[in-house]
RNA sequence: GCUCCCGUGGUGUAGUCCGGCCAAUCAUUCUGGCCUUUCGAGCCAGCUACACGGGUUCGAAUCCCGUCGGGAGCACCA
């Protein structure tokens, strides 16, 4: 508009009286006047959001390098997930590659056996990997940048006790030790590399008075005399997150580093540092953590509960674990969906459990196979009952699915819930086989035949033969309300299953009809359900 | 205390960089209806949001200043 000489200035007035005009025709006139010029005005269509990641900045086709660095320290849980499947997906979008890196630098807290669970728990996501290494693999290259630091006098050795050195960061004060001269810094880290010196430390020279306390001469080095899972006691010098990090991101080649916002405050460490170093400069991006509401994921709050036995384990139904997940039939493909409908902002956020249960849910409706379980079952008698050789289908839609066979008499169980909404001369239908009629309600329930055709508006309900299967579903709830580890949290629902369920395999997602989907589990020849959701 | 980050309906989220197409997206939840041999799915409708206060501008969710609220960091943990 400007270009072609008007400016909004002109304009703005002379659409304003036209407005004033337009206003004061009467409605129905307006659309019948718009209906004419430009009809396609009076619709609204709807727009369909992708939930595609947003374009990533400096990002080109074929050289997007990520990767995903967990410390091998524990089970994966959601919020890994969320790293992961988004480092994977940016690495997919743009034809590049995805690094797996364990951050291994610290042996107080790398376990062996954590390596392979890991990879474990991000195959069963389906995520592949182009790459993998340990950092730890890489020490003596690490060693060889920390003495380059050291030459150039951007770094110095540290002797001071842990309280000297939090005292003087916190106050903005150097200590003595900032005074070493590199000749004395290379004779101290030989020492730490070779001796059996205690307590020295490779500090980066920072600014002691800088605003961002990350930058008070940070730990670059620290001596740790523990076995390392991997390289036993071959090293004693191990580097921090903060050199490691950006170490091994530059020289792996790493374009687009994530993490969470926590470490915000690090990025100026992380650039100065591949300055000093003169290493290549990977476009960082932070996002807020993952959290499902009422399900934490800190170790802090998780590994009590499994020392004390109030969880079954780390794959217990109620945490938010991958291996929880998967075990209460969770589907990667739903966790996958919900990673990427979340995004990558930065605001901190509690999501609600369902929208993991509407990812699923949608994936396993079409064909999850439907079974009857009742819950606290009762017994109901049917006076004038046909002998029936019922087939009845695994699911209302989805007929590939196939049907199983019931052989019904006069006794059946129904859900006692179910019976409280009814009352006597009440009928209601035997779900997939016909209908009764309530003659007495006393501790078993008495009925009649009652025809087989369908009523509408009556209740069907889910019921088994006095040929069932005892079983158990186990329902999660939070685990956690107000910072409290909530007692109730583990509901466990007794009943009776149809007999078909005993053909079911463990790992099969069924939906009990009007309980819930449910994965199922045999344990000792005893089947058992874990409750997904409704 | 200091520094940094964040603030869009009940819950999340798009839009914020680069002001106008935003009487604000999509999902989920909830409410009502339709449909259905499930209380599931599907379909339709509805409710509810730019934290607050100033400023800049013809025009602000978007830019500036301030306030308030939430989070993080101030580790030899990542």
């Amino acid at each position: 508009m400007q270009k072609e000489g008007f400016s909004p200035k002109e304009i703005i007035p002379i659409v304003n009286s036209v407005i004033v005009k337009v206003n004061k025709i009467p409605l129905n006139k307006q659309i019948a006047e718009l209906e004419k010029l430009a009809p396609e005005l009076l619709k609204k269509e709807k727009k369909e959001r992708d939930f595609t990641l947003p374009k990533l900045l400096n990002a080109e086709k074929g050289k997007v390098v990520t990767r995903f660095p967990p410390e091998p320290n524990g089970y994966l849980h959601i919020g890994h997930a969320k790293a992961a499947i988004v480092d994977h997906e940016y690495a997919r979008i743009y034809d590049g590659k995805f690094i797996l890196r364990f951050d291994d630098t610290n042996p107080e807290n790398a376990q062996i056996e954590f390596y392979e669970a890991q990879k474990e728990d991000l195959r069963w996501l389906k995520i592949e990997w182009d790459e993998e290494f340990n950092t730890s693999d890489h020490l003596e290259e690490h060693y060889r940048l920390a003495e380059q630091l050291i030459k150039q006098d951007d770094a110095y050795i540290c002797v001071c006790s842990t309280e000297e050195i939090k005292h003087g960061r916190f106050h903005g004060k150097e200590c003595n030790c900032c005074g070493n001269t590199c000749g004395d810094s290379m004779d101290l880290w030989k020492d730490m590399l070779n001796s059996s010196v205690e307590g020295s430390i490779l500090r980066l020279r920072g600014d002691i008075t800088c605003d961002n306390t990350a930058m008070r001469d940070p730990t670059l080095f620290r001596i740790i005399d523990k076995p390392h899972p991997l390289h036993g006691d071959k090293y004693r010098v191990w580097p921090t997150y903060d050199f490691a990090g950006a170490v091994e991101d530059s020289i792996s080649g790493v374009t687009h580093p994530f993490r969470t916002k926590e470490y915000e405050l690090r990025d100026e460490c992380y650039f100065k540092l591949l300055d000093l170093l003169k290493l290549r400069k990977p476009h960082l991006i932070e996002f807020a953590r993952l959290s499902i509401e009422g399900m934490p994921v800190s170790k802090r709050k998780i590994k009590p509960l499994i020392e004390n036995g109030s969880v079954s384990g780390y794959d217990d139904i109620r945490l938010p674990t991958l291996r929880g997940l998967k075990k209460r039939g969770i589907l990667p493909e739903a966790i996958k969906q919900f990673v990427l409908e979340q995004g990558i902002s930065k605001v901190e956020s509690s999501v609600t459990f369902s929208l993991v249960a509407a990812a699923n849910r949608k994936i396993i409706d079409p064909i999850a196979k439907r079974y009857f379980f009742v819950k606290d079952p009762v017994k109901l008698i049917v006076e004038n009952a046909p002998e029936k050789i019922k087939e009845i289908n695994f699911h209302p839609i989805n007929k590939t699915l196939g049907s199983r066979t019931v052989k019904t008499g006069k006794t059946f169980f129904v859900q006692n819930s179910d019976m409280k909404e009814l009352k006597v001369g009440d009928i209601f239908r035997l779900k997939g086989l016909y209908n009764v009629k309530i003659k007495e309600k006393n501790k078993d329930v008495l009925t009649e035949y009652a025809d087989e055709n369908l009523i509408p508006g009556s209740a069907k309900i889910q019921w088994t033969t006095d040929k069932f299967v005892e079983m158990s579903v186990f329902i999660p709830h939070f685990i956690y309300i107000d910072e409290k580890y909530n007692a109730d949290s583990l509901e466990r629902a007794d009943g009776f299953a149809e007999e078909a369920v005993l053909k079911l395999k463990t790992d099969e997602i069924v939906q009990f009809e009007r309980f819930g989907f449910v994965r199922i589990e045999n344990i000792d020849d005893k089947i058992t359900g874990f409750f997904a959701h409704k």
